[in-house]
RNA sequence: GGGCGAUUAGCUCAGCUGGGAGAGCGCCUGCCUUACAAGCAGGAUGUCGGCAGUUCGAUCCUGUCAUCGCCCACCA
């Protein structure tokens, strides 16, 4: 216990050591117990091919702190951690490793290159779960999963299997999101819709058996060899005369139709539009309308096709070059403007997405899409920040059929099988062998992987053992709150919900925690291309993890993003480094405790015995609402403010007065409480720093992660809190005065408090002793009235109070009357607004009655003042 | 084209569901006071984005405008 304790705390002597005591001791374990009511988080799964970046830090700091929070409070906490094979993300960093090694994967063959995703996952799969542990993250890990192991899997075939016998998972041709770098198609929201300055080419289409052209306008030229029609709006007489006929498309000269549909925007454009169903969305969808044919010009790498003709072979950029160059000179080429438009570029790579009619794999939205958000319109499932329901409702209200196949070989593999015989389609739990309408074994299986969050949408029930029904499921699930980033909502969160509903009929949790993106200093998203990511291992190796959790979670609204700004983990830091100073200081002063009763509690014990109780109850309710920066914020000012500041300083005269080993051992008792009690509702934010300091207290237990949360136990008393408050006011005016009057710093001088009223003096007297202490007197009087006023004294009026400090020779009287001069001006600012409100009639009539009554209290405190303080002037100027 | 967020001290941000504004950093003045100079004590600084409204009273509620940021979106 008598250890030297280092003046300056040192992380890196503290958390490697207590993270794996607490990991070797099983603290993080849980194990279903119905004996204990439940908390349960899922983790997020990180990218296994990822790095741990602030976004992580942020969300596991929020999740650990509501981890430890409930486990202190009695709860079987479980925590669940894992990691996501990230499909794409995954396949390309192998896929740059077989570059680098000058092989590719078409050449290794699908089997041995997923050998080498796998190898890949397990050299650096632990990576980020590594520095998890860095940050101090007291998830489960004997529980860790991952998308892709064998119970995930079995989860997802479970749910493909269902769904598809549902009816609700479909194969079909439609208009995907092709990205021609990625070689895979990707879902709607994997698309980025980023303005582009573009064209507005004007093409002459001739009608045909006359003389008369109809002009299109397109952004995009390259796309009419694929054009199978033109379309117009039903109402525009400009073109009434036209529908039905047909047009030659030139280049290509096949006669396509014209038609009338109310898609068309007759404003935009010349109000015609060109359509081509096999490579735009709306396109598409007239297609389909009006029986237009599909032909795709472009493969899979967006080059031109054999559809394409002499453009076969292009490039679609070179091509729509080529193709305005001969518009132009076939002379159909009328005007070109430039248009600012959206462009959908892939999420990942940036690439220009091709919009391309293809065979893929459906999950069909609207049954799903409901009940996912009935859920949050009747509150079984609310967002926190509230607001985050309203984009989660507007994003599933106009939801499509989810795209779920993906042209990789890292990922779920599409369990269905066709025959080659008879080309029938099988899609069971099993895998098949004989097709059961032929009895042939030439069965293939699609090759296809799944969307990764497909997996990941099962991740609440899936990481519980479903589809059986485990003892985890039973007790943990639904988990009891989700906690994510905003960027997520849609890609996740939507997507757990509706398939929790599906196959739990419940939800997945009752409660999303939503959190902001974490931004660079100047309020960019950090990124590689900018390079201005920060390395949260980085910071940890500089600051600690308990000063990188707290800088994350203080200092910003629930659900707002957050700049990143260096000087701010300095102060963290150096807070740090306060609590460190506090509990130093107590553990010094605490050598010769023994536990016993307390003698008499003075004021200053019951006053911060009652803010440490107040605290407790207003962290824990901040806790409970998650606002998490508000009870970081509450900590950091009683601990600061009051604790440190004030009870500290009162402390010591007790202390170390050797003569009262009864009122050193009150203090004593006082001062290990209140820290103890601190130091367990700070764990949660600073798990090393907290169970270092509690270490160092004597304690008993292993670990202060397993203490129980603090209870309040009828320590407030709302009238210590006021008097200290009194106490203090004149302490600070004292020291306000001498600091003024430039008296020397431990300089002790004599101090007079004149207060008529006796309930004040019995609290001043009750103080008297801390007043001399913490505002260095040499001697106080407490007295009614002065018979004979001090001269040459320097003054403050407190409400109820004057203040005064003989400074004999030291008075500089001209100072000393600017001052009071300046101090009754600013009290007749105040008398003027509170005159001016209780002169109002209406707010006489409509205020409630304690404001006005608090009011009429301010006006008489202030009245009083002025006129001490013009007798104290009227004095000064005689003297 | 919709929606959301932000706009408060020189900078970064709080402000707990309306009674008259706070912190950290920075700045100024003193202090190495035996927990802490990563500290202590004291101090200065704000038409709470503009305008209008509701109210006895608005930083907080309503409307509107402006600037910045984000999300969504099938005007080719």
């Amino acid at each position: 216990m008598s250890k030297e304790l280092a003046k300056v705390y040192d992380p890196k002597d503290v958390e490697g050591k207590w993270y794996s005591y607490w990991e070797e001791k099983g603290f993080f374990h849980a194990e279903a117990d119905e004996s204990k009511p439940a908390f349960s988080i899922v983790m997020p799964p990180p990218n296994v091919t990822g790095a741990l970046h602030l976004g992580h830090a942020i969300d596991a700091t929020i999740q650990d702190i509501l981890t430890r929070y409930k486990r202190m409070q009695g709860f079987n906490t479980l925590w669940l951690p894992g990691t996501d094979h990230a499909g794409i993300a995954t396949q390309a960093k192998v896929e740059e490793q077989l570059r680098k090694e000058g092989t590719n994967k078409d050449e290794l063959g699908r089997e041995k290159f997923l050998d080498r995703v796998w190898d890949w996952k397990k050299q650096y799969g632990g990576r980020i779960t590594q520095q998890l542990r860095r940050l101090g993250a007291s998830c489960d890990w004997s529980r860790e999963r991952f998308t892709m192991d064998e119970g995930c899997s079995k989860a997802v075939r479970e749910v493909f299997v269902d769904l598809y016998k549902k009816g609700l998972i479909y194969r079909g041709n439609y208009i995907v999101n092709w990205c021609p770098h990625c070689h895979t198609t990707i879902s709607d929201i994997e698309v980025e819709h980023v303005d582009h300055e573009g064209h507005l080419w004007h093409i002459k289409y001739p009608i045909k058996d006359s003389d008369e052209f109809l002009v299109v306008a397109t952004t995009r030229p390259e796309t009419m060899l694929g054009d199978t029609g033109v379309a117009v709006h039903p109402e525009d007489e400009r073109y009434t005369h036209l529908v039905g006929k047909k047009v030659i498309l030139p280049i290509v000269n096949r006669e396509i139709p014209i038609f009338a549909d109310d898609y068309v925007d007759r404003e935009f454009g010349t109000g015609a539009v060109k359509v081509t169903p096999a490579h735009d969305p709306n396109d598409f969808e007239m297609g389909l309308r009006h029986h237009l044919e599909q032909i795709r010009v472009m493969d899979k790498e967006a080059r031109m096709n054999d559809n394409a003709g002499k453009y076969q072979g292009m490039d679609r950029d070179e091509a729509r070059k080529a193709i305005v160059k001969e518009l132009d000179e076939l002379g159909v080429l009328v005007k070109v403007e430039t248009l600012q438009h959206a462009v959908g570029e892939c999420y990942r790579c940036s690439t220009v997405i091709e919009p391309m009619v293809s065979q893929q794999w459906f999950v069909k939205m609207e049954p799903l899409a409901k009940p996912a958000m009935e859920v949050v319109q009747n509150g079984r499932l609310e967002f926190v920040p509230e607001r985050f329901s309203k984009i989660y409702l507007g994003w599933l209200e106009n939801i499509r059929d989810w795209c779920i196949s993906r042209q990789l070989w890292w990922g779920h593999r599409i369990p269905v099988w066709y025959c080659e015989d008879c080309g029938v389609e099988i899609c069971e739990k099993e895998d098949p062998t004989v097709c059961p309408k032929c009895g042939s074994t030439h069965l293939k299986q699609d090759p296809d992987v799944l969307d990764t969050w497909f997996s990941s949408g099962l991740w609440p029930f899936s990481t519980m053992g479903w589809p059986e029904q485990t003892p985890e499921l039973k007790q943990f699930y639904p988990t009891s709150v989700l906690v994510t980033g905003r960027d997520i909502i849609f890609f996740w969160v939507a997507r757990m919900i509706f398939t929790a509903l599906e196959f739990m009929k419940e939800v997945p949790f009752p409660k999303v925690m939503i959190h902001g993106l974490v931004l660079d200093a100047q309020g960019r998203k950090m990124s590689k291309s900018l390079g201005n990511g920060v390395d949260p291992i980085e910071v940890i190796e500089q600051y600690g993890a308990d000063t990188l959790r707290f800088m994350l979670i203080t200092g910003n609204t629930p659900g707002n993003d957050l700049r990143f700004h260096p000087e701010r983990l300095d102060a963290t830091r150096n807070f740090a480094n306060k609590i460190w100073n506090a509990s130093r200081f107590v553990q010094l002063n605490l050598e010769d405790y023994q536990e016993g009763p307390r003698g008499e509690l003075k004021l200053s014990d019951r006053w911060i015995l009652s803010r440490y109780e107040a605290t407790v109850s207003a962290v824990t309710d901040a806790l409970d609402r998650f606002d998490l920066g508000e009870a970081g914020h509450l900590l950091y000012e009683f601990i600061w403010s009051e604790f440190c500041d004030w009870y500290i300083e009162l402390a010591k005269a007790r202390l170390y007065d050797k003569e009262h080993p009864e009122a050193r051992h009150t203090v004593q008792s006082i001062l290990f409480e209140v820290i103890e009690g601190t130091m367990r509702l700070l764990h949660p934010f600073m798990p090393f720093l907290t169970e270092e300091i509690w270490h160092n207290l004597p304690v008993q237990g292993e670990s202060i992660m397993i203490q129980t949360w603090p209870k309040v136990g009828g320590y407030r008393a709302e009238d210590a809190e006021q008097q200290m408050t009194l106490v203090m006011d004149v302490i600070k005016a004292v020291r306000n005065i001498r600091a003024e009057m430039n008296v020397q710093p431990g300089k002790k001088a004599e101090i007079i408090l004149v207060s008529p009223a006796a309930d004040n003096q019995r609290v001043l007297e009750r103080g008297q002793g801390d007043i001399m202490h913490l505002a260095g007197g040499s001697k106080i009087d407490i007295v009614a009235a002065l018979a004979e006023k001090p001269a040459q004294a320097a003054s403050a009026v407190l409400e109820g109070v004057e203040v005064y400090l003989p400074l004999r020779g030291l008075l500089d009287l001209e100072k000393e009357v600017a001052r009071v001069e300046k101090e009754i001006a600013q009290a007749q600012q105040e008398l003027k607004r509170f005159e001016g409100k209780l002169n109002n009639p209406g707010f006489l009539a409509k205020a409630p009655e304690q404001v006005v009554a608090k009011e009429r209290e301010k006006l008489e405190g202030t009245k009083s003042r002025i006129s001490a303080l013009e007798v104290r002037l009227q004095e000064l100027h005689e003297a």
